[in-house]
DNA sequence: GTGGCGATTATGTATATACATATTGAAACG
DNA sequence: CGTTTCAATATGTATATACATAATCGCCAC
């Protein structure tokens, strides 16, 4: 078993990976349907000449990437079609508005610290009363105004923020790198434009706006709520799902 | 070296999955800040008393999730922060509005076939014109409208969809588990309703609405262009961003 | 100095081996 | 006939080892 040699051929891919991709692709075109089981573990190291070892670790790697479910004793199973999850990528609106080929600007509106009230703790799902930051903001492309950002910093966590006046730099990105964050929730949804955001974004009352709402989180502590609000026609979030990869 | 060995102390884990544990909780709460050069896989494997393999399972892992960056000579090092991925989950219908506790149902409003003229030929990404089957829907929670569906399939992948009236079953569940597919791009924004769309789910003309715009490939070949229209206050999209997992 | 070259080093991949663990199927038993 | 037990089996985790590969550091010649 002459195994410790360079890339097999098939173009600078690992075993393990076109072990992998080889799968994959059985599965993903559908030759290997739901249900069906795929030869065992020894079955493929004598296939592919090589250890169990390596076969392994293209089948862990498929477990968790959610094509397979593995079983002790019984072997591997196709799973069946997946809950449809997509990724999701979201850009700093800078980097957005300036993809567009236009000039970004930022404006702070307003900006007030306080003793969170009873809205301010569900938004941020805060347990106790503690000081937070309240910012409203506006972000623009070329002439027109881009976005509107509502933002809620929760000062326990994130005490720096209160000497910063966000007039230069925008919520986002001062909070990212400063602050570590685990975990983030967003929502998604239409609405129909309040008297506050219409006038903010120079549209009319009722226009069709999306908002993206994000929840922040680093160590257990709520970080951030931040609702960013999109005249209908300035945005499109765009979600790849993308089964597999090496 | 006696680390065959089950499960040491710690909750059952994996020691692999306990390092990888460790590591990502030191950058998550910001104790190493990104840039900072994480031990070398021999200084860990001494400090956890196992193998190198060991520790390098968990490193490859935590670089696979985007954590850490490896750089041969030089070390591991924590990632800049990344751009924001969430992982966004999309339901059938169906489920959505059970999960509500509401009575689904489905009512298919109108089905053509037809060759694909040029803006079938654009939704599906499709080069050559060919069959399509164009279908109208609309899913009901309770009484009320829930979602408007406007679909096309290409006949040319699914061919079998010719003789389905798709009356008693909606497109997608049909569609999963019939056509396996590799890849699919959503789109997500908000509209306002036009007329038919607004007929269809009894809202006013121009009330706002969210869109979502699904493309589905199947071995490089478009398999269907479906658009969702979901009142503004029926639907919520939900993303969570989890950066890594054992 | 500086340009190149080789030694060093950390990661990347693969192997053979060992033992753990969960589960199944069949044999043994009441 | 049902149940309990046990051996077989496939995956799960870890080890020690080997060699490949890429990048960097320092030395040496020019």
């Amino acid at each position: 078993m002459s195994m410790i040699e360079t890339a097999d051929a098939e173009g600078g891919l690992s075993l393990h990976q076109r072990i992998l991709s080889d799968i994959s692709e059985k599965i993903l075109s559908g030759a290997w349907a739901p249900g069906h089981r795929i030869p065992f573990e020894h079955e493929l190291s004598a296939q592919y000449n090589c250890s169990r070892m390596t076969v392994n670790k293209a089948l862990s790697q498929l477990a968790k990437a959610g094509l397979i479910e593995r079983r002790r004793r019984s072997g591997s199973f196709v799973r069946q079609p997946q809950s449809q999850a997509a990724v999701l990528e979201i850009h700093d609106i800078r980097v957005e508005v300036e993809a567009l080929g236009l000039l970004y600007r930022y404006e702070r509106v307003a900006r007030h610290k306080r003793r969170s009230d009873a809205e301010d703790r569900a938004l941020l799902e805060l347990g106790a009363a503690g000081p937070v930051l309240a910012l409203e903001c506006r972000h623009f492309a070329g002439k027109r105004p881009f976005a509107h950002e509502q933002r809620l910093i929760n000062l326990t966590a994130v005490p720096e923020a209160s000497d910063e006046e966000f007039l230069a730099i925008a919520p986002s990105p001062w909070l990212i790198g400063r602050v570590p964050w685990s975990e983030a929730e967003h929502r998604i949804r239409a609405v129909g434009a309040d008297k506050q955001v219409a006038a903010a974004l120079d549209i009319a009352a009722g226009a069709p706006c999306l908002v993206v709402e994000r929840r922040t989180w680093s160590a257990e502590h709520p970080v951030t709520y931040v609702r960013f609000t999109y005249p209908a026609d300035s945005h499109t979030l765009v979600a790849r799902f993308r089964p597999s990869q090496g």
